[in-house]
DNA sequence: AAATTCAACAACCGCGGGGGG
DNA sequence: TCCCCCCGCGGTTGTTGAATT
């Protein structure tokens, strides 16, 4: 696939920090134009930049709906667990903070919350190597700080904990009893054990998401929890976003040693075995239903008004 | 007071998805 | 189906001001 050449490379474009009246002239075209067309904007405005760079210029600082000020706390909280469900993908943690421009959060991130992180891990790791010599095999490193510190290009690789966002439906699913935990099976891991076919509550499912394809693996006795392989679209991204994160106790480093999975990300009040794990661009859930409530919009606190305000 | 280091953030750059011809 | 182009995204770099030595 051919690319057109970089704007950027042009010559006669000016290039760094913008004037206040390139702010200007930038900020009426659009007003009057609207936005896109990027690419032909800049001669149409008058401007002497490529377009991407007018694009970014725009979005980043002179949108009019551009929240300025510091990031608050809980706005950096939020920030900190849509990092953990969905990794470096600033522009949809943005959308998820109105107000906040993606590449706003990337630079919050890299020179805040990623060095809070890391500085964290630092010292978890002093403290452990200066006591537990004799306990190596016991104690791990909480996945989750390590994967969301450090090098941001590792964020997303090899046992992720992030949601994959590309898919459109669920394509398998693996439940296998948990031989460590018997006690936390109900009647719908059992029948979903049995069944070579599995169906799902009708509380759980929502579009596009297709469980009528959900079907059990055969060996699967390597596993322990229920799998399943999601594609989500942005729908269901979007439903999956409305969660109240506030619940999440997932990312919580609760120093359980038994165990290096993701560990538990929603817990129901009225069920002890609700598992909803994220682990290996996989969801695991031991009971789907705990999902149900989740995936509705009832609990869409994050894009309730009054939660915004709460954020500003 | 000058030099150096650090932090914050604006801007650049290259890549890839997706739409349209 | 292929190709071209537009656009958006994420990583990286550059710039600037504050803090420190």
């Amino acid at each position: 696939m051919g690319r057109s050449p970089c704007c950027s490379k042009a010559e006669g474009l000016n290039r760094g920090a913008w004037t206040a009246m390139e702010d200007k002239i930038l900020t009426d075209y659009i007003k009057s134009h609207g936005e896109g067309k990027w690419r032909n904007l800049p001669k149409r405005a008058g401007l002497k930049r490529c377009g991407k760079s007018c694009r970014l210029r725009w979005l980043n600082y002179l949108r009019p709906d551009i929240k300025r000020g510091n990031i608050t706390r809980d706005e950096e909280e939020l920030i900190i667990r849509l990092h953990k469900l969905l990794g470096n993908r600033w522009s949809l943690i943005a959308g998820r903070l109105p107000g906040r421009t993606d590449n706003e959060i990337k630079n919050y991130w890299n020179t805040n919350i990623g060095k809070k992180i890391q500085a964290q891990l630092n010292h978890n790791s002093k403290r452990s190597n200066a006591s537990n010599h004799n306990h190596q095999a016991q104690e791990k490193p909480n996945p989750i700080m390590e994967r969301s510190a450090g090098d941001p290009h590792q964020a997303n690789k090899g046992s992720s904990c992030v949601v994959r966002t590309k898919a459109t439906k669920c394509t398998k699913a693996v439940n296998v009893i948990a031989s460590e935990r018997p006690q936390q099976l109900n009647p719908r891991d059992q029948i979903i054990d049995s069944k070579p076919v599995v169906e799902v509550g009708s509380s759980l499912v929502h579009d596009p998401v297709d469980f009528s394809k959900f079907m059990l693996e055969e060996n699967n006795n390597q596993s322990n929890n229920f799998m399943m392989d999601f594609e989500m679209d942005e729908n269901f991204l979007s439903d999956f976003l409305n969660m109240d994160f506030s619940q999440l106790s997932c990312f919580e480093d609760r120093g359980d040693s038994s165990t290096n999975r993701c560990d538990k990300a929603h817990s129901s009040p009225n069920s002890d075995q609700t598992l909803l794990l994220v682990s290996g661009d996989t969801l695991h859930g031991s009971n789907f239903q705990s999902m149900g409530p989740l995936i509705d919009s009832e609990l869409d606190w994050l894009c309730d008004k009054e939660n915004l305000n709460n954020l500003v």
